[in-house]
DNA sequence: CGGCCGCTTGAACGTTTTCAAACTCCGTGG
DNA sequence: CCACGGAGTTTGAAAACGTTCAAGCGGCCG
């Protein structure tokens, strides 16, 4: 949890990326700002633990968040990733329960916490945002559904290629066709519940497929077209 | 979709069981209790499909109805099941999507429907529905996740001991330790995410550990402890 | 330079699925 | 009343899939 002596510039923590706040009163937006703690956060860094109580949720600006349960003898679940302009831990704040996943960075990153009771306000008080929260959260039950029998029903082949498409998706490619985004073979294999070695097996599978191109943990993206018929969809 | 000509009596059709509508104000009950449609459903009836669009959604006062999804080659992956006091359809009114579920009864019932539009005006007008409404949401996001990371990580056989504590706790035992929902092997592999002959042989190898004992589709506990171990949780 | 962490590969093992066949229960129609 | 058919259930055997264990490699940091 060890911070870089780094103070975010106002620029980087506007809430310009965040839709959700765009329905609110000259007032309310005030009342955020004053409340409102920006921080600089390093890859590693823990944001909350599963279990513990929330006191507020966070909005990210600038980096990687990934939101993991933690499973049989402490293996990680990857359930979601957040980056600039989606906010997190709101849930828990809302159905007033313990935080029921980890928040890790995992690209370094500016965040912005705001308060429970200010959420909480919010919600009660302006029916726009609320409207807005309660859209986000359908949506996110919406996929959570889809991902439950996608994990159920699919070989690990075909959700492995699924999830490159999801990334692709989410993070987008650079110039050079390659994921926007560093992942460990770990990692990958604790979102597409599955072993390390499973990961490995197939991406190499893929690159014989020419499907992809790897180099470290950097992953090329050739053939969507050939994926997308792997992934199933 | 037959339905029998029967009217459920006023006193079916009430909702004392539905804790969501204590906040309302009397002019508000007013127009629901106007606006309601109330029916008998058979097993068997499909309430709605996937995919299609969603004109409200529905309070069930009795009987059993199971959500789906459809997946590879059209198994069914069931992802929750509503009973007395439940409401289902929600939230896909909300997050104005199409259906992304079917609902079909499985045990005779007696279901309100109420349109789209009067959930819309509620959740803007009435914050305290808002937020009752906003809670159980975030309260099924959070079992949603709980439910992917046990699919990912548990064997069939932990998922399977798992699903029956989880239908004892939601459905009850009747008076001889037998579980008050009855369920084909097909709808039970549905749920856990497996094949129809595996759920089989794993019950009779529950039977011989004397976690159970089977009667057709009459699934009688008789070691929770037993199957909670076995669980993993 | 050593050690650690992450990545890779091979081989054996165990679990789960698939396919095939037979059996049971139940309701329907002859 | 019984035969028939169908759906759901059960069992066995083989095959596919994925995990686990073990070992070696490679790069990076201190």
């Amino acid at each position: 949890m060890k911070r870089k002596k780094y103070i975010p510039s106002d620029e980087e923590c506007s809430f310009q990326f965040h839709p959700i706040f765009t329905h609110l009163s000259e007032e309310e937006m005030e009342v955020v700002n004053f409340e409102k703690e920006c921080d600089f956060f390093n890859r590693g860094d823990i944001l909350y633990h599963e279990g513990r109580k929330m006191t507020g949720f966070y909005c990210v600006n600038k980096g990687v968040v990934k939101i993991y349960k933690t499973g049989i003898d402490g293996k990680e679940q990857i359930i979601a990733f957040a980056q600039q302009g989606n906010i997190l831990g709101y849930r828990s704040v809302l159905s007033d329960e313990n935080a029921c996943t980890t928040a890790q960075i995992i690209e370094d990153a500016v965040l912005c916490f705001l308060p429970s009771h200010l959420l909480i306000d919010l919600v009660k008080n302006n029916s726009a945002f609320s409207f807005q929260i309660m859209k986000l959260t359908c949506q996110e039950l919406g996929e959570a559904n889809s991902y439950i029998t996608d994990i159920a029903q699919k070989t690990v082949r075909e959700r492995l290629a699924e999830i490159l498409i999801l990334l692709k998706d989410k993070f987008g490619l650079d110039n050079d066709n390659i994921l926007n985004i560093s992942l460990t073979r770990e990692e990958l294999a604790n979102i597409v519940g599955t072993a390390t070695e499973s990961v490995i097996r197939l991406l190499s599978e893929f690159k014989d497929d020419k499907f992809v191109e790897l180099n470290g943990r950097k992953i090329k993206i050739l053939d969507i077209q050939g994926l997308t018929k792997t992934a199933n969809i």
